[in-house]
DNA sequence: TACGCTACAAGTCCATCCAC
DNA sequence: GTGGATGGACTTGTAGCGTA
């Protein structure tokens, strides 16, 4: 990037200046002289011009450098968060194994969570007998989602860690049963199933609007053939800028 | 490079609610 | 009671990432 900018003004002064300076030295000695000024007035100015592109790019060099060691601060940061977490998971899976502590369910992995069938999470929480704690929990989870300012706009793993956390105390306060559970995977499992379906139904609704009114559906796959995705795409990557790394007692999972 | 895992989108099923 | 609307949950296919 700055190479180009670099490189720019110098072909510039070649094809402006060089050349056209050159062509004078056939003249008679009279007009020698005046020449030689004139080249002396177009070099000094473009060494005025180049020395102020210098001055630019160090600028420019001084702040990227700046923005480089911010960002490998936050390398180095998030590094040291990741190893905490890890080892904060290890100690908490050992204390489980010697039951030392309070009983987690650890976070079942989706293989395990495929194999289950129908009301597999349900299972997983140990709620199978329990339907309405269930419910209950979930529309708890649900409601927190939207007072606590989730995006539905933007996926799970990009919603900030701080909102995130959030739900989980909220959660945990409302119903002491979550707190059984290692990381909080059953509240982020249910606050992930929230978004994906808020999500679809958004984009459904969209879609049904783009195309136009025509459309009445229960099943609601057959009609959606115009794309207007890129736009939620975007946002969605926008958001994504970093905020993943910070997610504070979540992140077992992946890590 | 192959493999396993996770997250996601899209499609689908199912339960519930509500109007008729 | 029936059918549409709505929302939760599951399935499938795929992409990305880490690891052996």
């Amino acid at each position: 990037m700055a190479n180009k900018e670099n490189s720019q003004p110098t072909a510039k002064a070649n094809a402006s200046g060089s050349a056209k300076l050159m062509k004078p030295t056939g003249g008679t000695p009279k007009t020698a002289g005046k020449t030689n000024n004139t080249t002396k007035q177009v070099l000094a100015d473009q060494n005025a011009e180049l020395a102020g592109k210098i001055k630019e790019l160090e600028a420019r060099l001084a702040r990227e450098n700046a923005a480089r060691a911010v960002a490998e601060r936050a390398v180095q940061e998030a590094d040291a968060a990741k190893r905490a977490a890890e080892e904060n998971i290890k100690n908490m899976t050992r204390s489980d194994h010697d039951g030392q502590t309070d009983k987690l369910i650890p976070w079942p992995t989706t293989a395990n969570m495929r194999d289950d069938g129908r009301g597999r999470l349900m299972r997983a929480m140990g709620l199978e007998d329990a339907r309405n704690q269930y419910i209950s929990i979930q529309g708890d989870v649900h409601l927190l989602c939207a007072q606590v300012g989730l995006d539905f706009r933007t996926k799970y793993v990009h919603q900030p860690a701080e909102v995130l956390s959030k739900i989980f105390k909220l959660a945990r306060r409302e119903h002491p049963y979550l707190k059984q559970f290692q990381n909080d995977w059953a509240t982020a499992e249910i606050t992930k199933q929230y978004l994906q379906n808020k999500r679809k139904q958004s984009n459904h609704k969209r879609k049904a609007q783009g195309e136009g009114n025509s459309s009445r559906c229960k099943t609601h796959s057959h009609f959606d053939v115009s794309g207007s995705e890129s736009e939620e795409e975007a946002k969605s990557s926008e958001h994504g800028s970093g905020d993943e790394n910070n997610e504070e007692d979540n992140t077992g999972k992946s890590g």
